[in-house]
DNA sequence: ACAAAAGTGTTGACCATACACCCATGC
DNA sequence: GCATGGGTGTATGGTCAACACTTTTGT
């Protein structure tokens, strides 16, 4: 995963280096999250934004943030505001990226010299189970991806960034079964993969079989029954049988 | 890879939200770097380390570091420490995480209330070209990673992270030829593999023929003669070759 | 000539892909 | 009985690990 502001093959000599005698910044640092969830009815990504209710950028969305505060640590501040705005029961939480270049927030503009910073997390949680907070009414929703209003500050390239990296961790870990239900069919973990990484990534038949062949999914031998058509077994992940895979090269593909 | 300090199962519901009415944090925001190099003649996989000269952790190793400045971004704080302790020509350079737990730096402890945030940063660099700058005369070394000194704060665990990030990298991204010279031979490339993946991570004659069938090396004609044994065919990397691969999933293995 | 290092080839096991096909249910 | 979605099987080609073998050099 490339890191989206640098370019590593720049030679430091290049540059000039910052006088040693400048002064050392201060910081705020804010917390940004990107939220993402899957709408399994109708095979939509979602993401959630919320809408400024100040200045800077009033009345734009941008993703859920807030300004870490003294005693508490940048994960305990990002489940915070991801509490603050949903209520869920399982998520999937984790760092993404560190923003920190000058002039990211107009509010550096007025004196005193104050920077502003960002941590990015990244989140995956349920839909359906997904309860939105609603604070005096109005800002918040999902959106789908394909469907993005204009986003306030760098948020469109961090949202990007945790879009690369939610379809990453999809090929490789089991996110996916942090946010599916308790119990689901072969073809709900399949839905999901095609609506986050589009179409024919793969056959049902062959992803059906690879799936099953990594062990980690348990036949409960409960039906479900959806309508016309064979009712589907109903599969659980069992994370003891994932553990000694964890840190090999898997392909879920 | 998965965050070193995070529990994605963790419910928010077990933790007691933060009182939004707690003060926002002030932080000094500090880059750390784990800059990695390769001694092909010894096959070590060293780390670069300076020693402290002033409190907290006087005379205690911890990684190259700096507090960013005024106008500076993260990544040229990243740069800026790195050119203040070697000079190089090639290097690769990329975000690795960030840590900002309270309680991380003692200093925390003394008020006024300052709270210290570091953004590490990952690199690699050619050994043979990197000219370690000497200030004042002690205290800057290439340390092997299986005889590391005790380390100040918690870079023990940044350094791990790193070393973590190094492996995978190795394995499916080609940051091995940003540090490789600009012609190299097969076993140059097999052993900087196998100096930082281990022994039997793979056979010669196949990491061979799967490295020259991915098609991005290319013949130079010119051979290199080391001593007894059948001159070996100096290769070079072909950034131009390697870019449609850039987005699937590579196996150097 | 022979040791040392580079480079080629072969084999059998496994795995991915693309399909064709069978099964259980609702209507 | 037929449409619908679930589930199984198979043939083809590719890839991977292990290992034997050949080639080109220095001494």
């Amino acid at each position: 995963m490339a890191a989206p502001i640098e370019n590593p093959l720049r030679s430091i000599y290049q540059r000039q280096p910052t006088l040693p005698t400048t002064p050392k910044a201060n910081f705020k640092v804010g917390v940004d999250n990107v939220i993402f969830s899957v709408d399994m009815t109708q095979n939509r990504l979602l993401v959630l934004l919320v809408m400024r209710e100040r200045e800077p950028f009033l009345g734009k969305w941008n993703l859920p943030r807030t300004l870490v505060r003294e005693p508490e640590s940048l994960e305990e501040a990002a489940y915070r505001i991801l509490a603050a705005k949903i209520r869920v029961n399982n998520l999937y939480l984790e760092q993404l990226y560190t923003f920190g270049g000058p002039g990211r927030d107009p509010r550096e503009l007025t004196p005193p010299s104050q920077r502003y910073l960002s941590v990015s997390y990244f989140a995956l949680v349920r839909f359906e189970e997904a309860e939105l907070i609603s604070t005096g009414g109005r800002g918040i929703a999902w959106y789908p991806l394909d469907e993005l209003p204009e986003l306030a500050f760098d948020h469109q390239e961090i949202l990007q960034y945790g879009h690369r990296r939610l379809r990453n961790k999809l090929e490789y870990s089991p996110i996916a079964f942090e946010v599916l239900p308790e119990l689901f069919t072969l073809s709900d973990v399949y839905q999901l993969y095609t609506t986050v990484l589009g179409e024919n990534f793969s056959d049902y038949s062959n992803f059906r079989s690879r799936l099953l062949k990594l062990g980690f999914l348990e036949e409960t031998g409960l039906k479900a029954s959806r309508g016309a058509g064979r009712p589907a077994t109903l599969y659980r992940f069992v994370p003891e049988a994932f553990a000694p895979l964890k840190d090999k090269p898997l392909v879920f593909i």
